[in-house]
RNA sequence: GCGCGUGUAGCUCAGUCGGUAGUAGCGCCAGAUUGUGGUUCUGGAUGUCGUGGGUUCGAAUCCCACCACGCGCCCCA
């Protein structure tokens, strides 16, 4: 038998409706924010995210699918988004249009890591990025989207975490302190971090191993190492939630593992999904543009969200039986009652109600499908109701039955 | 990529010291007289024991490899 790939998976149903609840719910925030949506090609030319990404980062170096098309061009299926939005920003001179560039995506994006839980090698991201300004009154309102997204999909208690990184003038100066003070450290610590005192110092304060823990709070701290301009940024900020109503927590030690990120970051944790508990991530990417390639300046602030781990944060309360739910269980006796049975249901699906039409002859096992499906409401339409002109219906939870003419039947059902 | 663990019916699982798979539970299918489900009762179907090798007279059981999943590491959404 062939099987779905490593690391790939198929949604069925019930489950795809959460999937479906989790998009609407994003769709309609993001209307609200006057957010739009973008749908950039799921393959790209390799140099992108080599140049965007970060050609020394984990997901450039080791765990993307490549290969060389017919031509001998590098192709690589996206790691992730933002790389394509700014591309697609640069590509289609998009600075030259009105107002700021605010636009949501939903897809998917694909690692060849390790599969675990909430980690699949093809996994789907909703993002959002707001291109063209600098201002911290964006973060703030990207912040807020993010947030907005996840309690409109029934995220409970999500956890902010919020950092600065500095910007090219005064992060380097942070690393080049932070390493020279682990060069005198560094013996105490763990295996993993004596290698990452000289590979890439800023991964030593991702460390988790609890014996190092004293060690890295007693490193320097990048909020001490900000210039002026970058620590002006990140305290507007703070206000601006603060302002919001935004809880948030202060994480020094929040370092992202993409290169292009730039003065504030951030990620939202959730309990419930084991080791991989990062649900969103996000920052301020203002030269990510000009590292593309682009003449003009494209600063820019995005995040993005596992939808696969969103999904699982919210299936133990969000149930998907409750979100696909059948109305109408629809059973006709004999072929006159059939046809207009058939004629009814168009009416009922016009007025918004989910209907089947039973394909079962006995009455006995039309209605016992009825109550397997979980239906709410057996619909019976026989030579009785018809020479009646009524309908009966049946409250399939509470056993009771009544009979109703067409238009009070419709009412029920918003007409 | 590394370490540990798991893999038997659609699902959850039992299976002794290696002796040729279970009346198991749930689900599914069919019945218990003619237009009414859920509870109950009766009957029934379904397995390459993850895959491929090896040891053995004999392997679901022991060994090896591979695959998939889970947990952790690395890293990240």
């Amino acid at each position: 038998m062939i099987k779905a790939i490593r690391g790939t998976r198929d949604i069925l149903p019930p489950a795809s409706s959460l999937w479906n609840h989790v998009e609407a719910a994003t769709r309609k925030v993001c209307h609200g924010f006057h957010y739009q949506e973008i749908r950039t090609p799921i393959f790209e030319e390799t140099a992108l995210f080599a140049r965007g990404v970060g050609a020394e980062t984990d997901i450039v170096s080791k765990e993307m699918y490549t290969w060389d098309d017919r031509d001998g061009t590098s192709i690589t299926l996206r790691p992730e988004n933002t790389a394509s939005v700014i591309r697609a920003y640069i590509e289609h001179r998009l600075d030259q249009i009105p107002g700021l560039k605010k636009l949501y995506y939903i897809g998917p994006m694909f690692r060849r890591e390790r599969p675990q839980k909430g980690r699949y090698r093809q996994f789907s991201q909703i993002g959002a990025e707001c291109i063209g300004s600098e201002s911290p009154v964006v973060d703030a309102e990207i912040i807020e989207l993010a947030l907005d997204i996840l309690q409109s999909c029934g995220v409970q208690n999500p956890h902010l975490l919020l950092n600065s990184v500095g910007c090219p003038a005064c992060r380097p100066q942070f690393i080049e302190a932070l390493r020279e003070r682990l060069q005198s450290v560094k013996h105490t610590m763990c295996a993993d971090c004596q290698r990452r005192a000289d590979t890439n110092a800023l991964r030593v304060l991702d460390c988790k191993v609890p014996e190092d823990q004293n060690i890295i709070d007693s490193l320097p701290s990048i909020q001490d190492h900000l210039c002026e301009a970058c620590s002006k940024h990140f305290a507007t900020v703070r206000t601006l939630l603060e302002a919001l109503g935004i809880d948030y927590e202060i994480r020094s030690r929040l370092v992202r593992g993409l290169d292009y990120y730039t003065r504030t970051t951030f990620e939202v944790t959730h309990g419930a999904l084991g080791a991989q508990n990062s649900i969103l991530g996000g920052g301020r990417y203002d030269g990510l543009a000009e590292s593309l390639g682009s003449r003009v300046p494209a600063p820019g602030i995005g995040f993005s969200i596992g939808e696969d781990r969103l999904v699982m944060a919210i299936e133990e309360h969000v149930k998907a039986e409750d979100l696909a739910r059948l109305d109408v269980f629809l059973i006709a006796m004999g072929d006159a009652a059939l046809h207009h049975a058939a004629l009814l249901a168009r009416e009922l699906r016009a007025a918004g109600a989910s209907v089947e039409l039973s394909a079962d002859h006995k009455v006995k096992r039309a209605m016992e499908t009825a109550n397997k499906l979980n239906a709410k409401y057996a619909l019976i339409l026989g030579d009785n109701e018809i020479a009646a002109g009524v309908y009966a219906l049946k409250d399939m939870a509470a056993g009771t039955q009544e009979s109703l003419s067409k238009e009070a039947l419709l009412a029920r059902f918003g007409a």
